[in-house]
DNA sequence: CATAATAACGCATATTTTTGCATTCCAAGT
DNA sequence: ACTTGGAATGCAAAAATATGCGTTATTATG
């Protein structure tokens, strides 16, 4: 593991276990860690790991890390996904797509307007403001092992 | 509904419709709809909103609405939370216990050996090497509006 | 190993967001 | 209608974050 990858890792698990409001915060820490770097690295660093910001009604505004980036979750029994008429066809293993759908379903993805799963069949509408290549997108964030299909 | 409550209604809607990425642009879309404000106080509304910001492979940096799933950094339900027996008690509202848990235990923190949700209650079961001072650190870490309850 | 191509990074600066303070607005009470 | 206190807001400045550009490090290639 390099020095970049440790270092990200790090931040990732700095954001998860304390209250970070401010870059300057999670660079002293990371200064203090060993680490050696600018601010300006540390939020390339945290696009990269699609840091995200929210308000918090305590401590003006924190850091918290996307479940998809640590959290690698896993579909299983998805044998395609398709993309037909502005919808998304995932066709799954006999007797999957409940419980497929409703792992789709739990990530509240912005994207999705709804779903629909059958025994081994979900259709997915898109918000339509949102094409495949942004449902692509999204469901490589929430789930991994994916890369084939998509 | 007053004037501001229509606006932060708008505020939502736009941003759960559209990639927006800085506020001068939802700023732009609220005046021409015949809002009357300035960025300071779309900041403001945006805080009280609990809008985040998350960075997007395509856009840059995107707003979102929290939902009340994985960004969420409150615990709705709660009614006291107290240790017993090298054990802890979180009681909540009638029903709630289920998805405060969930919560929780979204969070792995690492002084948490395992959960059981009843109804209305919690018991949480510590790991032995800590006690307490370290959930009671661990939780206020991860959850704000607990102050009164710790 | 030399060289080219790419990625990582710092610096300085630009952009974006937040905030202290003064002012205005509004609803409640008299 | 007249206070009055808190909410809402604008303004300007501060704070925080992002980025263009040049440099250095790293990796790939002949």
């Amino acid at each position: 593991m390099n020095i970049k990858e440790k270092r990200q890792h790090r931040i990732v698990d700095i954001i998860q276990h304390q209250r970070i409001s401010r870059q300057d915060e999670l660079l002293e820490q990371l200064l203090s860690d060993g680490f050696s770097l600018t601010q300006a690295t540390l939020s390339r660093d945290l696009k990269e790991l699609k840091v995200g910001k929210i308000p918090d009604s305590q401590h003006g505004s924190i850091y918290f890390v996307s479940s998809n980036s640590n959290n690698n979750h896993e579909l299983h029994g998805v044998t395609s996904i398709e993309f037909v008429r502005d919808m998304v066809l995932v066709k799954c293993l006999s007797g999957y797509a409940g419980s497929v759908a409703a792992s789709i379903d739990h990530c509240e993805i912005k994207e999705i307007a709804g779903t629909i799963a059958g025994n081994d069949t979900i259709l997915i509408i898109l918000h339509e403001e949102y094409d495949f290549n942004d449902f692509r997108d999204a469901l490589s964030n929430h789930f991994s092992g994916l890369e084939h299909l998509l």
